[in-house]
DNA sequence: GCTATTATTTAGGCATGTCTAAATATTATA
DNA sequence: TATAATATTTAGACATGCCTAAATAATAGC
């Protein structure tokens, strides 16, 4: 068995990569929040182990066994997620913190038994898609709320696992379902101001807005953009 | 939090305890299938850290620190057995190793829904008691099957936890509610005679007498009896 | 194209938990 | 009780994964 170390920079490389042109060293260092020193060893043993492909300045690369792993680590996760909410009545915003150390442990029995709980779930409760069996992760055709123009509205479908954003979505009182309106956007600081459900009005920074994913009722061209920070699962 | 080797060392120093008289160096490293070297080095850690007391030669001791731990691990490792089964469909035999990693990295919050999800349980899928939350675990009132005389017969109300027993158990087709009844006992090798519910004649081991607890029909007095081996959990 | 900034690696450490081999202490036995 | 057997500890290593400080390499800006 792979260890949990091995797990989490997979992890987090395969994220980074959706993120960031070049992943680094140094962004891997700050996104997991390690120096790079440490980076640069571990980048060593997961070449030397065949998960990275890896060129200073240039950065790395996932080889398929790499990405394998790094998207079997985002089924346990997810899975484990899903299950603490349907099984032990999580709140749905609660689950990251014990499925990023349950992910590390859990058995391949374990895994197959939670998935047939569940019903083989498509989507777990943040609607991020639980990638199959067979390491297929699909990819998501939702737009950021960031990307809405104004007067344009949609449900949400999707909000990033990561958790100081869903306790902050969580205070707000908005949840996936939650129908928003964009009714005016800052440029200054690039901020959305959203109607919900036609009531309540609410002021979402552009790092929510990035992170807050809505099925637009004019579901119009997905277009590539590059955001930061640490999110997904 | 406390970590996975600090939770180990003090779960099976708790077992140990039940089992011989002195909890030696020695006698911890052979059951952990570790060196004594290594041992006498963790002893020094769990004693600097107030888990136990040690005297070379005589023994350790866990402190009440210690010994509430142990018991919190022991009871996670039983909440998790339960769940699996009753949740996930395990089957019983088949829940040790899994519950022996996850019970390092369970929060609280998910002990308490687990509990609260199987009804406050107070036996595991093996018969086991499972410790209160305020760390109380029941002393058992069953009798070993091997101090069970000729002719007397009970049901099975426990079966230790441990993967070989329960893998030989489960090939032999008893569990937990089978009735025994003592046909024979071969001095030679402790071994015993049991017809299983008026069919099948069995023999079991003395090792596997040990572990296999029955409440008998003219339920008796309990002689305290040193065993070995890595049964429990 | 050179210098300043930034990225990366190396060197040397530390903590954890394990090992073997050798030294030492204790207990058991003849 | 002396010696043999056993238990324990020490010494020196190793792997993992992290650190800081310093050296080196590359990129970016003037």
């Amino acid at each position: 068995m792979t260890n949990k170390s091995t797990e989490d920079y997979l992890k987090h490389i395969f994220w980074l990569n959706r993120l960031v042109e070049k992943v680094t060293t140094k962004s891997i260092a700050d996104r997991m929040g390690i120096s790079s020193a440490s980076v640069t060893d571990m980048i060593k043993k997961l070449t030397h182990n065949g998960y990275l492909i890896y060129e200073p300045y240039y950065g790395v690369k996932l080889t398929p066994r790499g990405e394998k792993l790094a998207i079997h680590v985002i089924r346990r996760h997810r899975l484990i997620e899903s299950f603490l909410v349907t099984a032990l009545g999580y709140a749905w915003d609660k689950v990251h913190d014990e499925a990023e150390r349950l992910e590390h442990v859990i058995s391949e029995e374990m895994e197959f038994r939670i998935d047939q709980f569940l019903g083989y779930p498509k989507f777990d409760p943040h609607g991020d898609p639980i990638p199959s069996q067979d390491g297929v992760l699909e990819e998501s055709t939702l737009l950021p709320l960031s990307q809405l123009d104004i007067g344009e509205s949609g449900i949400i479908q999707r909000i990033s696992d990561s958790t100081s954003l869903l306790n902050y979505v969580g205070r707000l009182d908005i949840a996936l379902g939650t129908r928003l309106a964009v009714e005016a956007k800052e440029v200054f600081d690039g901020s959305t101001k959203v109607k919900v459900d036609n009531k309540k009005v609410l002021h979402l920074s552009r790092d929510a807005a990035d992170q807050i994913f809505i099925k637009s009722n004019s579901q119009k061209k997905i277009i590539k953009k590059k955001n930061r920070g640490k999110e997904n699962a």
